[in-house]
DNA sequence: TAGTTTGCCTAAAGGTATTAGGTAAAAGGT
DNA sequence: ACCTTTTACCTAATACCTTTAGGCAAACTA
């Protein structure tokens, strides 16, 4: 018989496209094991088990994020930037959905530090770096600007702001317009 | 034999509390049925399957999120109104984790605007009072609220500020600080 | 080409979800 | 108190997903 040419980084490939297909908790080994057409065994010689699936599959997504992110602020600053950067977050949950559900994962602080977390930390600062905030404080806006990024988009993909005036597409730029104007405005303590 | 007194409320009340010592995705049928002690497909008289039985947990603690919310903005008004609104999601989300995730949970539109989904919106509309804006902008500022509470709150809970300075604990009411300052100054389209 | 490694297989056990149909307890009328 | 009806929980069965153990043949390696 022919060989399927399973790999972990295939399986992890195979799961992600099958999240954005269907939803990251329909990602099962059996479903997976179907889509290469093997059975559902042969895939534990290459992943440990269901969570380890997922688990690659969340730091596939978050590599995704990071270099998109990293292209995005390539050239860019200020409110420029911050603008570029955050549609990055928006885009790429609308166009992979499950994927993005699989970075929201859950992960064990040590594997997520080996991937692509830092990145994310770091490429936030660099934005801030347009806007004149020392520490602590840009600290704090780095994690405020994960929080509506995050908040936003995953409060869009739930549906949160479906069947209510004004459209969505009109908040998204005045949500970056206000980040702008209160980076540049930062309150102090 | 003697009953159980099982009801959906029951059930979902269970499930609930097992969401809170478990996570909320190891909330399954076969496991409330063993806390009643009683047979699995006996549940199956109360709730229609295992998604419905997570619907009722996400409305229930959509329920009482928005009951302490509404505690919390009693008699209070402007930034201190913000705060208190803001520390009941924060509080919410660490006493009861497994019952916040479930509020996050995906619901039919119709479902949610049956339960609690509009109070949400309304309470935060009443902390907008405070603030000198018009449509659109409200609208905007509603969603970026949402946004900034449920973003942080999930990254808190995903242990994103963990293991990195300063304490998250000092960030949160910077954050509200900023918040207040971006409202009281919200920037012109 | 022989030996070793490795990739996928069969087999089996255990957990969860769900449906169909049965029995006994509770509730309600006379 | 008895009979009827309803209701609550049960047994049994099917189907799917996860995971482990052990086997065979294909692919490297000398």
């Amino acid at each position: 018989m022919v060989r399927a040419g399973l790999t972990a980084e295939r399986l992890a490939q195979a799961g992600a496209e099958l999240a954005d297909e269907v939803g990251f908790d329909q990602v099962t080994v059996s479903a997976i094991a179907r889509r290469f057409d093997v059975k559902v065994a042969s895939l534990y010689s290459h992943v440990k088990n269901s969570q380890d699936l997922k688990t690659r599959i969340a730091l596939l997504a978050l590599e995704e994020l990071a270099d998109r992110g990293a292209a995005a602020l390539a050239g860019r600053a200020g409110k420029d930037a911050l603008a570029a950067f955050a549609n990055v977050y928006r885009d790429y949950a609308r166009e992979h959905p499950g994927r993005y559900a699989a970075a929201q994962m859950r992960l064990d602080p040590a594997v997520a530090a080996a991937g692509a977390g830092g990145r994310h930390a770091r490429m936030t600062r660099a934005i801030l770096r347009g806007y004149d905030l020392a520490e602590p404080d840009q600290t704090h806006a780095v994690r405020l600007l994960g929080s509506v990024f995050h908040g936003y988009v995953s409060l869009e993909a739930a549906g949160g702001f479906s069947h209510s005036a004004p459209d969505p597409q009109e908040t998204w730029p005045r949500i970056i317009d206000a980040l702008d104007a209160l980076l540049r405005n930062w309150p102090a303590a």
